[in-house]
This record gives structure tokens, sequence and C-alpha cells, in this order.
DNA sequence: TTCATATCTGTAATCATTACAAATATAATA
DNA sequence: TATTATATTTGTAATGATTACAGATATGAA
């Protein structure tokens, strides 16, 4: 199927200098779609059902060259593994510390004053907000209580 | 040696309900003199020398307590194992992305505009900035070039 | 078609972290 | 002080994610 996305992807990969091989359309694919920043054995189990010769050390290589083309970006924390994430400047992750599941947050990260010293040479941020998610807390979406 | 810190290091796991062994004191104090937010495996080998029965289990057990007192965070980044920090709110960090050195920065991460959904708790935030330090980009402390 | 190169795969190794049970130290009580 | 219970520490073994590496396959160029 070919779709928008997968025609960005492509585009975006030929732009990077990497060429779209088969796997590494249905990775990027993935973790776009993914609203879950998949870690590596995740997309793995996923994606094997679709395409059964593949390979965990495909899809490591995969993310380490895609991630290297800056299309994905490692918003591992806590050390619990990485995880992935399709990669768009200026958003931020909540993290909740009960599930341990990520979330996007719409976060401009410039708007955080931050005095970087004399020769220190900024090229990202991340801004990770932990606590507890709806979810977690028994908060009920009706009444918003 | 009974120094100030040492006094305060107690009084915190006195006031966190945890007991100051011996072990846990060395602990805290190496990362509280340690800028280099150092891996178990950094502070078990330091350790390791002034106190030959220590053991990596010892270590990791340790670091598991005095961060649920909250005399600890963790700051890993980028899946690269689990780093340590004494835990003072209100400061961010800088990443170098070519020695993956972490430096502490003078952040008030309150000071980013966030809209956290409703439903939503926040308990903590981190701000991670990524870019190469000054001794990996060549500059020149005393000239400022 | 042929060749060179890029991509992918499978197995085995590595290394940080955790599980667990035994040993030791500490505090509480008699 | 002696005894007992509990907390802390230790050592070994297991786990599990990630990486190394060499061979297989696919791709693009000549």
């Amino acid at each position: 199927m070919i779709t928008d996305m997968n025609l960005e992807n492509m585009q975006r990969m030929k732009a990077a200098g990497i060429r779209p091989s088969y796997v590494r359309m249905k990775i990027l694919s993935y973790i776009r779609s993914a609203s879950n920043h998949p870690t590596a054995d995740m997309i793995y189990k996923v994606l094997a059902e679709e395409i059964p010769t593949l390979s965990r050390t495909s899809v490591y290589n995969t993310l380490c060259v895609l991630e290297g083309a800056q299309l994905l970006r490692n918003v591992s924390i806590d050390g619990e593994g990485m995880r992935f994430d399709a990669f768009m400047p200026d958003h931020g992750h909540f993290r909740c510390t009960k599930c341990g599941n990520i979330f996007d947050l719409e976060i401009d990260v410039k708007s955080a004053e931050v005095k970087i010293p004399s020769g220190f040479t900024e090229t990202r941020r991340d801004l990770f907000v932990y606590g507890i998610c709806p979810h977690c807390s028994g908060f009920d979406e009706s009444t918003k209580k």
C-alpha cells in the first residue's frame, strides 16, 4: 500500500542520503504510526509477523541508520532500554512513573530559559515531565475529575 | 573523617526514614562529590579500593534505596546505562554528543511553558540539552574563541 | 550478465542489571 | 550482657538487551 506517509518517508530517506529499503520503510512507518514510543523489541515482534525473515539485528541496525540520518530520535529514560520516536523537533515527553508509558507533550522546549555556558554548542533539547497519567490516577475523562 | 557533607547526608537519610549505614554514606558522599554523574560501575570501582568487601550488588541495592528515598536521581539518557546524581531540584543536564560526558546546567526547568493535559499529575521535570562541549569543539577558555 | 557494494540475517558474545540465598551487622528485648 | 529479630551486605548465577561478526541476499552500475 502506498500512502502519503510512505511517500514522505521515502523522500526523507533519499534527502538524508540513505536508501529507502523495504526494512527501513517498514520500521520508520511503524514508529511514526505507533503512539507508544516502541522499544527495539516491540518493533521486532510486531514487524516479524509481516516480515517472517526479519531479524533482531536488522532492527537494531536500521534504528541506528535512521537515527544517524536524523529520521528518528532516541527517547530513552531511566535506563529502561531504548525507545524510539519519529523525529519531530519541539515536543516533550510525559513519563508515567506508575505504568511506565511515555506520552508526547506539545511543548516549545525553546521556551525554557537556559543559559548555556560559553563554549558549549547546543544542537537539540529534550524535556521530560514525570508524574502519573490519567489511567493510573483513576481520572475520569467524562467528568474531568 | 567527619565533614559537613557527611553530617548532612546522615541527617537526610534519617529524615527519609532509612538508616545511614556505612555503605550508604560512602555511596551518597561519592556521588555528591563526583561531578561526572557516575554509573553504578564507576561507583563500584572507585569505592571498592577503599572498601575491599564491597560488592556490585550492594552498589545497585544502595542506589535503589537512595533513589527511593529521593536522595538521588537517575539521569540516564540515550539508553547508555544508568547515571546518578545527588538529588537537587531545578537543574538540567548538558550531554556532549561527542565525548558523552554530562554536565550540570543551571536551569529553572519550571520556566518552560508546558501545558500538561488534564488528568496528568506532574511530579518532576528534567531538561536535557544535547550538543558539543568546549573540550570537544576545541574552545579556548582563555580567549573565549 | 557480471561485478561491486549495500543491506539483511543468524549465531554467538558481551555487559549491565537483577534475583536469590547465605552471611554479616545492627537494633531491640529480655 | 545474652538472645533474638530484623536490616544490610555479599557472592554467585541468571536474565535480557544490545552488539560483533561473518555469511547470505539483494541492489545498482558497468
